[in-house]
DNA sequence: AGGTCTACCTGAGGGC
DNA sequence: TGCCCTCAGGTAGACC
């Protein structure tokens, strides 16, 4: 599923095809899905970057190219089966696979995303100097939620999605079934923390391919991330430091991977006396 | 406010 | 072998 790394990694390989490049169109048949795409026929394209696990395509004329892979969605060199878009370039093109058609693409003027409130919403970027341990803190304590749901909410941190906020809160530590006001000084500080390596470790390693090979670059290769995965796709194995079984269960509706003694479900028992 | 469920999609994998 | 069922998850929205 791509999440911050893997939204990274696939801005980095594009850059270069992309570039400079003018699109001649963007051809698809789904204007439900791919908004006002006709907006960017004839336009250059002068950046690429990224936002939570939105990617920016900066266009001329004032425009921009917002795009969301959702749970499948990913660029090719070729066309494949499950190709739903194609960007029809100056030089070669660009084939938007997306089997599961969770991805979206608007095309809207520089800055305006009355029609994607999601990316309004999002939190700081968790590998950038905006990202502050006092602000992450302040949000955290004064949440009831469960941190898995509060790390996937896009607000604590952009870019987080099920892979990183189960691997993060490995790392930290921390249950995912705590709740933010549960969690003390010390235990925010190290998922703050955690985070930050996690994601930088991920975006190193160009992500994360999973065994479905859903996610890959553009010219085939995938991520080499999974292969650290403490947690998550683990059920049953053995936690790299304990070898306490991994458990997996329901939080925020979604599938959640820890190990149940480095991730106590209570915060950690202050010994008395 | 938080929790839970459903919908959107389709391929993969388990069970029989 | 083959069919059926369930699951996976990013996000939005309904409902309790």
């Amino acid at each position: 599923m791509p999440e911050l790394p893997e939204v990274e990694t696939t801005r980095r390989r594009l850059l270069p095809l992309l570039l400079g490049r003018r699109i001649l169109a963007l051809d698809h048949g789904d204007p439900k899905r791919y908004r006002h795409t006709e907006k960017a026929r004839g336009k250059r394209v002068e950046g690429l970057s990224r936002r939570g696990k939105f990617l920016l395509l900066e266009l001329s004329e004032g425009l921009e190219a917002v795009i969301h892979l959702g749970m499948t969605g990913g660029f090719r060199l070729e066309r494949t089966p499950h190709t739903r878009l194609v960007f029809r370039l100056d030089q070669g093109a660009l084939f938007f696979h997306d089997p599961r058609r969770f991805g979206r693409i608007w095309v809207v003027e520089r800055g305006d995303y009355r029609e994607i409130p999601l990316l309004t919403r999002l939190g700081p970027e968790p590998l950038s100097e905006d990202f502050r341990f006092p602000t992450f803190w302040e949000e955290l304590r004064r949440s009831a939620k469960p941190l898995k749901a509060l790390l996937l909410e896009q607000r604590l941190a952009a870019g987080v999605g099920n892979i990183y906020a189960d691997e993060a809160l490995f790392r930290a530590r921390l249950s995912p079934f705590l709740k933010g006001k549960e969690v003390e000084k010390e235990e925010a500080k190290r998922l703050f923390l955690a985070l930050k390596a996690v994601l930088a470790e991920a975006v190193a390693l160009g992500g994360s391919t999973l065994s479905d090979r859903s996610y890959q670059q553009p010219d085939g290769l995938p991520g080499g991330f999974q292969e650290r995965h403490a947690v998550y796709g683990r059920a049953g194995l053995p936690c790299p430091a304990c070898g306490t079984p991994i458990a997996k269960d329901v939080v925020a509706g979604r599938g959640t991977h820890f190990c149940p003694r480095c991730q106590p479900q209570r915060p950690r028992p202050r010994s008395k006396r």
